[in-house]
DNA sequence: AACGCTTTGGATAGCGCTATCTTAGCTGCC
DNA sequence: GGCAGCTAAGATAGCGCTATCCAAAGCGTT
């Protein structure tokens, strides 16, 4: 008598061929049946989804992963966790990217090029199914690192300039443009010395500056002893320090422009404590938004910034690049949105 | 004449076999070579590594996932990722699994059991080697599921309040007693009616409303009217509202403890736009030293929990039990600090 | 009826590692 | 000197899937 039970798996895993058997039919089916991977009758689908859930089967991943030369990961890479604003960008794409099955790997590159290297280096050795990346900015090798690798990329929070052939998947808002009507904003309101106060300096405060210059020029009012840049980490501290200095310089300036809310909301304190009315004698805004902006004394002035959007916007892109689908357009233009409050 | 080649890889991949080859050695000596898992010649050990550089291998962690059912994934699992608290907790347990070659699963729970249960039952999906997970109240399911993954795990923030020999691994510190040194120091300033003003409500939240008031009963001076609790999420607007709803009762209080500083900044603001003089009329203290604290007006008296060093802490003490190092003690207690500030 | 073409299921052969067993070589010891 | 008892290297056999090739069946065309 032949024996009629096949081997203990060792791991006593539910297999693919476990619900191959139950099923009827061979494992390659059941593969093929629970991807949607190949057209097979609906009727041997149904049974290999029957059998599937009769044994509790879930496919593992890494097995997965070593045939097919692709993981259910997706590496996100972001600059700062301490800015609130990417942290919304993260937990949206993640919520989305989550929804359609995949495993996120994040990535906090610090504003370092090197960092950013060796961390896209470690989540390519995963064979991600995709890559979501802050920003446009990607020095020689970390372009070169993505473009071997093959795998599809989405860039959230900024567009390129100009668009061609090669432009890349995008989803974000023209920074520019954003920088420029919060100025415009403070020139309407009668405004004739806008300070720009700058940190951090990556490429999107440099483009909000260069929209802070345009308006500035179209009505002959700038002057480069506005710009007040400082490469050091946006926070509360920096903008009140920033702000102090600003006052102690001999040229008298009636509104400040800072390019995030932290460095506004820490100027906003500092002109508490310093008694200067806000924004009688100074105006004062931000950008992007975050908590607490509108519960400063005034409350402030600023730029809302779509990024949960703009999080689950490149999820989604990426999804159905993924999936091979069509896209339309590689850009994704989602705007921006000039809240204005007391402080200016 | 037989074939001089081997066949080509279809992939092109450097594998494990092509060091061998160089090497001039198996396949598995490279393995345990590589890994130092089972002592292997020196001599032969530099040859390994000699050839392992000169081709620029790199292990695949989906095959290795695969032949030794690990991976070098770690999951963590945390509350938000909109409390800045946690996001320390969690770069500073990133870098550190980082630096010891193991990739991050992140899974946000929004204190939600059923959503803590399907991130943890993702993550061992991947057959990680190890958890860090936040806090120690998790529901029967998810206990059962870690116990069952046989997975090594540490929990973070909290600390046990008994100790046996089933007692889990835990770095974090002593909430209760935060909570009642700070209301100590209240008292110290002359304080008499401190009311507690807590969001979420999360065990630690409640572990601080304990030590709150032990501190007062101590001295007599518990009310149950001075507990002033939201379930809703901690922010700077609600702990403005809060700030408010304290002030329109009927009996006075002279010190508001709140369990966040999002909610003792939002309550220094409200007082700004209210013209309450803090601390003369009403002192205020939050918890974390959460940034910002420093710079408002006036500045905030607070507890520093130190939440990078508990996130590398843990990720050091998960590091040496994956790596079945012997641990000594499986409670570390990284204490805390008062931060007197102007605020009380 | 013979032919190509498409569709669908299965057999086969890995993906790139490690667990496990086996064997060769070396000690120590009576 | 022979044998247990050890160590270090290798052979073997998967881990649990999917890519790829193959064969059979169906179908329209001439």
């Amino acid at each position: 008598m032949r024996p009629t039970l096949q081997r203990q798996r060792s791991t006593g895993r539910v297999t693919l061929s476990d619900v191959a058997r139950i099923a009827g039919v061979s494992p390659i089916t059941v593969s093929r049946a629970l991807r949607g991977e190949r057209s097979v009758d609906p009727a041997l689908v149904e049974r290999v989804n029957l059998a599937s859930a009769q044994l509790g089967y879930v496919p593992d991943p890494a097995a997965r992963a070593l045939a097919s030369h692709r993981s259910n990961h997706v590496g996100i890479l972001i600059p700062l966790l301490s800015n609130a604003l990417f942290v919304d960008l993260l937990e949206a794409a993640q919520r989305r990217l989550r929804a359609g099955g995949f495993q996120t790997l994040i990535g906090v590159t610090h504003y370092d090029d090197a960092q950013e290297q060796q961390l896209l280096r470690e989540q390519l050795l995963h064979r991600p199914a995709g890559l979501l990346i802050t920003g446009l900015d990607h020095n020689a090798a970390t372009r070169a690192l993505m473009a071997q690798s093959q795998v599809p990329c989405v860039h959230m929070m900024d567009l390129p300039s100009i668009t061609d052939a090669n432009t890349p998947y995008c989803v974000g808002f023209r920074q520019t443009d954003a920088g420029a009507a919060l100025t415009r904003l403070l020139l309407a309101g009668g405004r004739r010395r806008i300070a720009f106060a700058g940190a951090q300096l990556d490429p999107r405060v440099m483009q909000r500056l260069y929209g802070w210059r345009l308006a500035l020029q179209e009505h002959g009012l700038y002057d480069p002893g506005l710009e007040w840049l400082n490469p050091a980490a946006s926070s509360l501290a920096l903008g009140g320090a920033m702000f102090e200095q600003i006052l102690r310089q001999d040229r008298p300036v009636d509104a400040i422009f800072f390019c995030n809310d932290d460095l506004a909301q820490g100027a906003l304190l500092a002109a508490l404590r310093l008694g200067i009315p806000v924004p009688q004698r100074m105006a004062i805004a931000g950008f992007n938004d975050l908590t607490g902006s509108d519960q400063m004394l005034p409350t402030l002035t600023t730029v809302r910034t779509p990024r949960a959007k703009i999080g689950e916007a490149a999820a989604t892109m990426l999804v159905s690049l993924i999936r091979g689908e069509v896209q339309t357009l590689p850009l994704v233009d989602l705007g921006f949105e000039i809240v204005q409050r007391d402080s200016t």
